[in-house]
DNA sequence: AAAACCATGTAATTGGTTACATGATTGG
DNA sequence: CCAATCATGTAACCAATTACATGGTTTT
């Protein structure tokens, strides 16, 4: 059985060969808005795929004796990519530390929560600015290729999900201004 | 150290004492959008929050015998809970397994994403439907307190978040179906 | 010379799910 | 009587992070 993370770095050797930490680099840069690793997933994970004839190894030595692992993806490893990619995942995330922590926020003062919110918006509204630019960015490619394409919408993914939680935020600030008036 | 879930079953005290498999229940009902636990979870932390004198037992024995371990939140417990609450949660969450697909699709046929992402709209629409009702049925209750505020106000944040993933979804779809077009 | 980077790996620990094990009560 | 519900707990396992351990190369 693979698990998600392997599927991820499957998701890479896809793209090209690549040695462990390497991966880890194209996972921290390609992926930094919905994915991460660390190597104590990815040697063992590759470990196990040499096993499996998911990958192949290519020992690259420079002239300095250099020893680094080049993984290849093999037709096996595609086909299990292919078919994971194709299923259904209707399993969205399932916890949320930050609204558990807002539902029972009644249990401090008013004035701490509406701070603390004013202060994740502000936060949020960084974060979108980010996004923002990459999207600026990304539109000067006329003529995309499907991979373009779809780095293009999974960012947009990230603006949309993060102005509707700015949305919220600023409805809970007022909704708690507001709330704290009817009291007095 | 108290982890997220330990948190969570402080919360639920902070409401009323109960019992392990009542915290269960009211974890799946109460918070069912944002957060789960289990009884491998549960007794465990209880056990542990015994320990550290935040939780007090009750032993309730009703007519039968029947054994029930109703856990009371302490003065230190409540402060705990309170001083976590208070804490800003800027780690929203890191992985989000739909888009990791979506973006590595390019390796399959552009009809099999379409198909899958009009399944996901499908999927998301009827979820959006039956937190429209929640919101609905909260409406009644004028004059509500900040509890119920807070309910409420958690319950439209799946709303916006449900008709961010939504919009997204119907552009993904356009956008796969005008590059299809554009390549015949 | 020191810091940053390239590169590989393991071990310990934490967090979480699922399976296992038990047994009483209640409702159909 | 059988299924569902109430109730408690442990063990095995899977997923993931962090710390540990090593050592060469490049840049300042």
């Amino acid at each position: 059985m693979i698990n998600t993370n392997g599927y991820a770095l499957l998701c890479l050797l896809s793209l090209k060969p690549m040695n462990g930490y390497l991966m880890k680099q194209w996972v921290d840069k390609l992926l930094v808005h919905y994915w991460k690793t660390s190597y104590g997933q990815i040697y063992p994970t590759m470990k196990k795929f040499m096993k499996d004839g998911l990958v192949t190894l290519e020992n690259v030595q420079n002239d300095y004796g250099l020893h680094s692992k080049y993984y290849h993806i093999t037709e096996k490893g595609l086909d299990v990519l292919k078919a994971w990619l194709l299923e259904d995942t209707l399993d969205f995330n399932q916890r949320d530390e930050a609204l558990l922590k807002y539902k029972f926020s009644f249990l401090l003062p008013i004035n701490d929560v509406v701070s603390k919110a004013e202060r994740s918006l502000q936060h949020m509204e960084s974060v979108l600015a980010g996004y923002s630019d990459d999207i600026v960015r990304m539109q000067k490619t006329a003529d995309p290729t499907r991979e373009q394409l779809m780095t293009y919408l999974a960012t947009k993914k990230g603006v949309y999900l993060n102005e509707a939680h700015i949305k919220w935020t600023k409805e809970c600030i007022q909704a708690l201004k507001d709330f704290d008036d009817g009291k007095e």
